[in-house]
DNA sequence: ATTTAGCACTCGATAATATAGAGTGCTAAT
DNA sequence: ATTAGCACTCTATATTATCGAGTGCTAAAT
């Protein structure tokens, strides 16, 4: 049925000029802004059909319509003009990501500072996890006679440093518990820690057996973190412009849920791990606070392996088109470098 | 002349009132709400009297009357009750400072954090500038075959992590190095580390020349660290809750002047370094946006010396007398922490 | 069979108006 | 010097009126 492409037509336009107005749309601006051939009652009548189809709201009577959550869907789904990121913020995220920056976490605070910058969206990522990594190194420094400091490298490169309280006479005795550690437990995960490698080790150094005890849980604790995840969130001042939050509650409200870590993590950057960018509009992100937001997520890997993802959040009337291409491009530079060919 | 005496007693009277409720008040309520002996005819008077004094403003004729900033100075430096802090508030501050908290970043940050808790204010902190600090300790540590870590230990206990790009074959020859540094280097000033000192580390290791030539100005710029000053800020989210910024504007204006880190670093926590709390209330903050804000302030040392300073933002409405003992109570706490007592 | 012009109707937004009450300043009595 | 009394002011709140964008339905036009 062709009336039926009409009828997509209708939709997308509506969408089109509802995410830059934020107001709702009526058939006789329709007819008159955007000159479809047709007139205002024929628009009308396709938009009675497309309220009934779900894809578009009525807030009151007299108001126009704006989309619902299906609306959007199809929108992304199949309407929206796939946009080709600008070539200026194309340029400013190779040249932001690509040089200065060393370590992941940098690769990353960095890409999400961008994200936010360019869509003007609020931004987060979650940090590549610890575990499963390899230890490649690990130092003692003495701070002072009661406070120690544990550096530990994973072979992804992260960087952890522990803050201890031991008392330690002299950084030689932190020198040699470090070597014995690493002799035998370089390239260890979690998993090779076993009994009998801390056996050895004491072994190796019985007088210094109380300060082994006291370490090697925090060494496991730390290579194990698989809770504490960390994230980043950036943008937040963002939200003070959009219409969608134009009293001093919602906004409140919608701060202290994106700020809540549980939530954050769990809802909006979610646990899942898999290839391409993930949509999720208004009710399926399935947040009772965040029905008028829409998220979209990528994940990252770093030597193959899935590590975090990162992402944005912003009102269901978002410029999908262009936050999409943005994300794209970020996760498209992210893939060159963490795979090795920029690192 | 004891009417004088009166009238401030009803000053305090009305600035307690409008404190705890952000509304102005009237003689009527004072007389009821207050028993102070004297007739809401009288409080009429002598509150005509205090607003031509300047301590008052009537924001509108049939409204009651709001302090003035001259009122709050009057109100700061000789009406108000001195607070105690509560035994509660005390051992949390203690608790937290004094346990756990090993660098003096992470004592500042915490103290932060604790400082917007406590008053559900905004708090800020300069960090403690590292020159003119005793190097305790240089590590070297081998993240990669293209990456190492630069651990460096003050006298004060603080600690700078650095990322360096080093293609360094094994940890031995980090070792060698870090040993080799710190047999001549310990306790070494910036001014202590001379060109001679230098001349003897490149004897003592000929083999590794280059790289000590790359360390070197890294090392000495890190204690040098004049200029980037960092910056900490909490208790953003507690603007929502200050009834004098009710609408979406005057929230995002204040915001972003607060996050402005010229703004910060210049004009609220300010360069003067000199003991005891500063407290500037209103226009004496001399920055137009800033109006209707108070900042308190109090510097910091470590060992002896001023090196960052800590404090709060709010509305000129502030519980003055529990925000200052909050904050005194923080500033005994690092003064005890940083001379050495506990760290 | 669609499409469209025409029109009565709806309903939120905005403006205009009325009302209430908290607070004031002044006067005259205490 | 203090206070009761009272007319007056002015904002905040509620009430009412008005406007207009948008709709759905009907009947005419294509």
């Amino acid at each position: 049925m062709d009336n039926n492409e009409r009828k997509l037509r209708i939709l997308k336009v509506i969408i089109d000029d509802f995410i830059n107005t934020a107001q709702p749309i009526g058939s006789r601006t329709i007819a008159k802004k955007y000159g479809l051939g047709i007139s205002s009652a024929t628009i009308r009548n396709e938009m009675a059909d497309l309220e009934e189809l779900g894809y578009l709201i009525q807030p009151h009577t007299s108001a126009g319509r704006i989309p619902s959550d299906e609306g959007y869907r199809i929108y992304v789904d199949s309407l929206m003009n796939q946009k080709r990121i600008a070539k200026n913020d194309r340029e400013i995220i190779r040249t932001l990501l690509l040089t200065k920056v060393i370590e992941i976490d940098d690769v990353i605070k960095q890409s999400v500072k961008l994200l936010a910058d360019m869509t003007r969206l609020i931004s987060f990522a979650s940090l590549p996890q610890f575990n499963k990594s390899k230890l490649t190194n690990m130092k003692l420094v003495k701070i002072n006679n009661s406070k120690i400091m544990m550096i530990l490298v994973a072979d992804s490169g992260i960087v952890k440093t522990l803050n201890l309280q031991l008392n330690i006479e002299n950084q030689q005795i932190l020198d040699d518990i470090s070597e014995v550690f690493m002799s035998l437990l370089e390239n260890s995960t979690i998993e090779d820690i076993s009994v009998k490698k801390i056996s050895m080790i004491k072994n190796l150094l019985p007088q210094y057996e109380n300060i082994i005890n006291y370490l090697v849980p925090i060494l496991r604790d730390t290579l194990n973190e698989l809770d504490g995840v960390d994230t980043y969130i950036e943008g937040l001042n963002n939200v003070f412009d959009f219409p969608e939050f134009n009293d001093v509650n919602s906004l409140k409200e919608f701060i202290e849920i994106i700020q809540n870590k549980e939530v954050l993590f769990s809802t909006i950057i979610g646990k899942d791990y898999k290839d391409g960018i993930t949509i999720r509009i208004g009710k399926e992100i399935d947040n009772a606070n965040l029905e008028n937001c829409s998220v979209i997520n990528v994940c990252y890997k770093v030597n193959g392996r899935y590590v975090g993802k990162i992402g944005l959040i912003g009102p269901t009337r978002m410029d999908y088109g262009k936050v999409i291409s943005v994300v794209d491009y970020v996760r498209e530079t992210l893939s060159d470098i963490f795979t090795g060919i920029f690192l």
